[in-house]
RNA sequence: GCGCCAGUAGCUCAAUGGAUAGAGCGUCGGACUUCGGAUCCGAUGGUUGCGGGUUCAAGUCCUGCCUGGCGCGCCA
């Protein structure tokens, strides 16, 4: 059951409209500024021209048939035309109740039949994660988890590019580690090769595994060899980042499947049956400028090997055959450029456009001592995701990725993701709920005993009001996360929760055993602020202490 | 040169085309002989990078500049 109080008022003005009017029209209505009432509605500044009335003379008309109904207690007009309002206690207390009784549902019915499919952290597994990846796994894993907790069926899919050239020098850039480990100096790691400390480490256990066997020898058996072993460890690495940061996946797609099960010979053909590719300079060409304004580019390189391109494309044909009504691919914004060629292979393929969305997202700048250390991985200096998150913990780690919009470059400021206090917003939030939880251990402990839903109608105070609009607006704050593609949407509706039940809890005495009544409506209305926040932290893969 | 993203308080960030642009931190000043002071209350702080335009209304949309980030490969 959703007790919405927006759209219990929406439906109000709604029901006086279609009364005086036969064209329905968009308005809106949103929290009013604290001087003006509860909520707030534009219909009368929108409307005017439907009615060809100033805005506010159809303000008064509208007011005057709202006003009578009972869930206002008052209906007032301000500034250029605004409706505001006050409503009932009532219809506040049915969002508590509601909450307490475990109805409060966020998921929505008609959700629950749109496949999604959300692609993150996807990366060469050539290397460990980079604090970039990071940014890009809280995203994705946060996305989709209020994606679920919407009713959307979700999909959390990993891609690894295991196919590629780079896998190759990969394998020949761990055999030279190999060799050097076994004496042979005069190897030297190509230019465009991996030159990490993880490959010292992985040819290490390469050497207890097979010994000297592979000294000096190489041929297309010892190469698939040496870039499965790389592959493997490496990826083995990835996981354990992972399962660190508290991100789940449904799916790691493997690229080289595609190209060993026929999809991308499949899509090549189909491509080519449509006309729309062409030979030049002995490569196999995509017509991407008949599509989208931007170059052609190749699909088969002269040398008769697969760009990453082609299998990408490959990848998405085979998303959307698995029958997924929206994929959502998020990107690093160095790969934007990779954005409008995508939407041209979608479009060659016949795919409707709405099917592939891409997110991108920012670079991360780490700040530490107020020194900023810019990172990036073709230059080499970047930090392994591993250490931030050993450094700070996983919960602020999340937090931080989640807070800020995915389109903003960020700074993460190590210092105050460690520290333990007020300035931490995680840290607000995380406090919030262990003083809730300590609220009944302390009602336990004075032998107080208390009814949860019972005398609500004492909660009057504008403060417990606050705390409970607050709550209503939680399903707001997920479907602004969807809307927005933007996880810090519910960062902010948690910071605002966990102020509004501060203030409250200052200014309220909780826990009064001369008025057990009180204490009654104030433990619930604790009880409804704790449920939601443990809530909302579970969906940013936080934990939600009893005590910190 | 072309394209994408950004530019809002000293700092980090908010703000469906809506009301006097908001929070947190910082700075200054207050609040526990009752529930966790990791909290709360107040003050301070702005020509929303700059100039035009669109309209009842622009931080938001259009346009021209400026600054920064990222791209512009038969790399991924």
């Amino acid at each position: 059951m959703q007790f919405l109080i927006k759209n219990i008022i929406r439906e109000a003005i709604s029901d006086v409209l279609e009364k005086m009017i036969d064209t329905p029209f968009e308005f809106e209505v949103k929290n009013a500024p604290p001087q003006f009432g509860d909520f707030a509605s534009n219909v009368a500044l929108v409307g005017s021209r439907f009615f060809k009335k100033s805005p506010r003379q159809l303000a008064e008309q509208i007011a005057g048939e709202l006003c009578v109904n009972p869930i206002f207690d008052s209906v007032s007009i301000d500034g250029p035309g605004f409706l505001n309002f006050k409503v009932s206690n009532d219809v506040l207390l049915r969002v508590v109740r509601s909450i307490l009784n475990g109805d409060y549902k966020v998921s929505r019915d008609e959700n629950r039949s749109v496949k999604v499919q959300f692609e993150y952290g996807s990366a060469n597994p050539t290397g460990p994660f980079t604090v970039g990846h990071g940014r890009q796994l809280v995203i994705g894993d946060v996305l989709s988890r209020v994606f679920k907790e919407l009713g959307f069926s979700v999909i959390r899919e990993m891609y690894i590019n295991d196919a590629g050239r780079q896998i190759k020098l990969l394998g020949r850039s761990l055999w030279i580690r190999y060799n050097q480990q076994l004496g042979v100096e005069e190897l030297q790691i190509p230019q465009d090769g991996y030159h990490g400390e993880y490959l010292v480490e992985i040819a290490g256990r390469l050497i207890d595994l097979h010994g000297e066997r592979y000294k000096n020898k190489w041929d297309d058996k010892i190469e698939r060899l040496f870039c499965n072993f790389a592959v493997e460890n490496i990826m083995a690495g990835m996981r354990s980042d992972l399962e660190q940061l508290n991100c789940q996946f449904d799916v790691y797609f493997s690229e080289k499947s595609l190209i060993s099960d026929g999809t991308v010979d499949g899509v090549l053909k189909e491509l080519f049956n449509k006309g729309l590719t062409y030979e030049k300079d002995g490569a196999i060409w995509l017509r991407v400028s008949s599509f989208v304004d931007d170059a052609d580019k190749v699909l088969i390189r002269s040398d008769g090997s697969y760009t990453y391109f082609l299998t990408d494309i490959a990848y998405h044909y085979n998303k959307y055959k698995r029958g997924f009504h929206r994929v959502y691919d998020i990107w690093g914004s160095d790969h934007h450029g990779h954005v409008s060629r995508m939407v041209a292979a979608m479009k060659a393929l016949g795919i409707p456009d709405d099917f592939l969305n891409i997110i991108l997202h920012q670079f991360v700048t780490l700040k530490r001592e107020g020194e900023t250390v810019k990172m990036s991985t073709r230059a080499g200096s970047f930090v392994p995701l591993k250490n931030l998150v050993q450094e700070v913990g996983p919960d602020a780690a999340r937090y931080f990725f989640a807070m800020i919009d995915p389109n903003t470059h960020m700074v993460f400021d190590i210092d105050l993701a460690k520290k333990q206090s007020a300035d931490n917003p995680v840290y607000y939030v995380q406090y919030a709920h262990a003083r809730i939880c300590s609220l009944f251990r302390q009602a336990k402990e004075k032998g107080l005993t208390f009814e949860i839903g019972k005398n609500l109608d004492l909660l009057q105070n504008p403060l417990e009001k606050r705390v409970m609009k607050r709550l209503d607006s939680f399903d707001d704050a997920l479907n602004d996360v969807v809307r927005t593609l933007s996880p810090n949407k519910l960062c902010l509706y948690l910071e605002g929760l966990a102020y509004d039940f501060h203030s409250f809890y200052t200014k309220c005495l909780v826990i009064n055993p001369s008025e057990p009544e009180l204490s009654n409506a104030r433990l619930s209305l604790a009880r409804a602020t704790e449920i939601v926040l443990s809530k909302g932290l579970s969906i940013l893969g936080i934990s939600a202490p009893e005590r910190m």
